[in-house]
DNA sequence: CACTTTTGCGCC
DNA sequence: AGGGCGCAAAAGTG
């Protein structure tokens, strides 16, 4: 990803539906309708796009057919150089700066609803270039930043392109499950027959007529009348109880999670023709990580993965890192035992090698227990152990918790800064009154957790935004004619694993650019430091078949 | 009544 | 006294 000596290109929204195009060669207008068209023009010189948001500019241009070779997202890198700890915010002031800090992120599942302030409408892509620009030159970070921002750009142009793509879905497959496990398709604020089959059964098996499932104080009280001790009615509080109640419940407990969050009204919403479509929020979490707002693609569920299932012809290639982020701590730390470990497909079992721990189950639980901040139980147990064999690496997510707890910021490998957790309010309680010690000391504890998770998952997700950075160009290279839904396409993406669509006779090409492109992002993110990051990839029909 | 918060579950 | 999310329904609030 060269950061200079590419032509940039601003685009700015002009009233009147029309666009203002800047690049070096000049300045131009035309109508919104008119961009697609020339896009091919203006690119020819392998331009980079400057925009304020990338899930504005984009889907229109998909749907005309247009594919984007590389952007610059204004919205999304203004948020990390506000917070960059190695940026000077002094640099990002300016004409109309409060309005960029402002911009909220479009949602791509809904047109505006109300009218924007027209100001925001119309802002000026090319001052704010040029400000952020200056201040990623100005950084005493300027190579790492400018890889930040190429890949988050890159990254809202890969989480455009998948929403229009879609995720080959098979309605009748998704509607077969639904049938089996629930029964027919129930009118509009009914149960379906297998739900309400299960509650009769619960309400005779409670002795409570008229119990509703679904409302939990019924639904405690009941259990606490049948002579269950129990204070919450969560699954894993149930399974710890013997009763003959408890198997019926966790199954309808379960199908009910199907029902309404994955049933025949997430079909008819989220499903258009023969695609899911959901829609990624780029770096929508604190740490970098993208969120969904729309589709729910955070959690396709493996109930009904079957119904993911490629075109005739067509297959899924299915990748995910192993242990993604204990490596990410090995190359951010430089820690070489850990590094050492890390040089494998099995990393926890590399730790019992090692002789750190005695088995994997304690090496993995060990390890997340340090990355998460777990101070007690089987994982907490693991500590001192891994402290003595990986001071370097675990000294560093230590060092994380404490600036977290004394309220200072800390950073990613390649800059992106935390959040100052109200460290004001650390003091009081919510209403404002004083609070405790015990509260006090509570609430940092707290945000020690979330800085020390912070470093560790926000690096795992800038070495993933470089993955599927790379991979979409590679992707791309592969060849095809045509269309981007007409070559090998990324269709899926959720924090350390991807699914591609691609022709099944390029299936081990397709393999061979997954491998490459983690290789280039480990020596992108750790440059320095010899980190693998061995993928676990299958070629399926259908994502069901791609067990983790 | 509309609105916000809480609960509990899904995913990594 | 273990991190990050989204979602739907129930429960709580004004």
């Amino acid at each position: 990803m060269p950061p200079s000596g590419v032509p940039r290109v601003a685009l700015s929204r002009l009233p009147g539906e029309r666009v203002r195009v800047v690049g070096a060669d000049g300045e131009r207008e035309l109508p919104a309708s008119e961009l697609a068209a020339h896009v091919a023009e203006i690119e020819q010189d392998g331009a980079r796009w400057v925009w304020d948001d990338t899930a504005r500019w984009y889907p229109p241009l998909l749907e005309a057919g247009v594919r984007v070779a590389r952007c610059h997202d204004l919205r999304l890198s203004r948020r990390i150089l506000t917070r960059a700890p190695a940026v000077d915010r002094d640099l990002l002031e300016g004409d109309d700066a409060d309005l960029w800090d402002r911009l909220g992120p479009a949602v791509a599942a809904l047109p505006t609803l109300f009218p924007v302030d027209d100001r925001i409408e119309h802002l000026d892509a090319g001052v704010e270039d040029r400000r952020q620009l200056a201040a990623v030159a100005a950084s005493s970070e300027a190579g790492r930043l400018r890889l930040l921002l190429a890949a988050e750009s890159a990254g809202a142009l890969a989480a455009a392109e998948m929403t229009h793509a879609g995720i080959p879905w098979s309605r009748e497959v998704h509607e077969r499950i639904l049938d089996e496990q629930l029964g027919p398709r129930p009118p509009r604020g009914a149960r379906p027959a297998e739900l309400e089959a299960l509650a009769n059964e619960l309400r005779e098996l409670l002795r409570t007529p008229g119990l509703n499932p679904d409302s939990r104080p019924e639904l405690l009280a009941a259990l606490q009348r049948s002579g269950l001790t129990l204070t919450d009615v969560r699954a894993s509080t149930l399974r710890r109880q013997t009763h003959p109640c408890i198997e019926p419940l966790l199954r309808y407990k379960r199908l009910s999670h199907l029902f309404s969050n994955n049933g025949w009204e997430w079909i008819d919403q989220w499903v258009r023709g023969d695609r899911l479509h959901p829609a990624y929020q780029p770096a929508g979490s604190s740490t970098g990580r993208w969120s969904s707002n729309g589709g729910g693609a955070l959690s396709i569920p493996m109930q009904v993965r079957p119904a993911a299932v490629a075109d005739e012809g067509w297959c899924l290639v299915v990748a995910d890192v192993a242990q993604l982020e204990p490596r990410v701590l090995a190359g951010m730390s430089n820690d070489h035992a850990l590094a050492g470990a890390a040089r494998g497909a099995d990393l926890y079992q590399a730790i019992v090698d090692d002789g750190a721990v005695a088995s994997r189950a304690e090496a993995k639980v060990g390890m997340l227990g340090a990355l998460y901040g777990a101070t007690t139980g089987d994982s907490g147990r693991m500590l001192p152990a891994l402290m003595r064999r990986y001071p370097r690496a675990m000294g560093l997510v230590e060092d994380a918790a404490r600036a977290g707890e004394r309220a200072q910021v800390v950073r990613t490998q390649l800059g992106r800064g935390s959040t100052i957790g109200g460290a004001d309010d650390w003091g009081h309680t919510d209403e404002g009154a004083p609070a405790d010690p015990d509260a006090q000391a509570s609430r940092r504890r707290s945000w020690g957790r979330f800085t020390r998770n912070f470093v560790v998952q926000g690096t795992g997700a800038e070495w993933a935004l470089c993955w599927i950075a790379e991979l979409r160009n590679s992707l791309w290279r592969l060849g095809g004619q045509g269309a981007l839904t007409a070559r090998p396409h990324l269709v899926f993406f959720l924090h350390d694993e991807v699914v591609v669509h691609a022709p099944s006779e390029l299936a081990d090409k397709v393999t061979a650019c997954l491998t490459e492109a983690a290789a280039s992002a480990a020596s992108l993110v750790f440059p320095d430091v010899s980190i693998d990051f061995p993928l676990n990839v299958t070629v399926v029909r259908s994502y069901a078949e791609a067990g983790k």
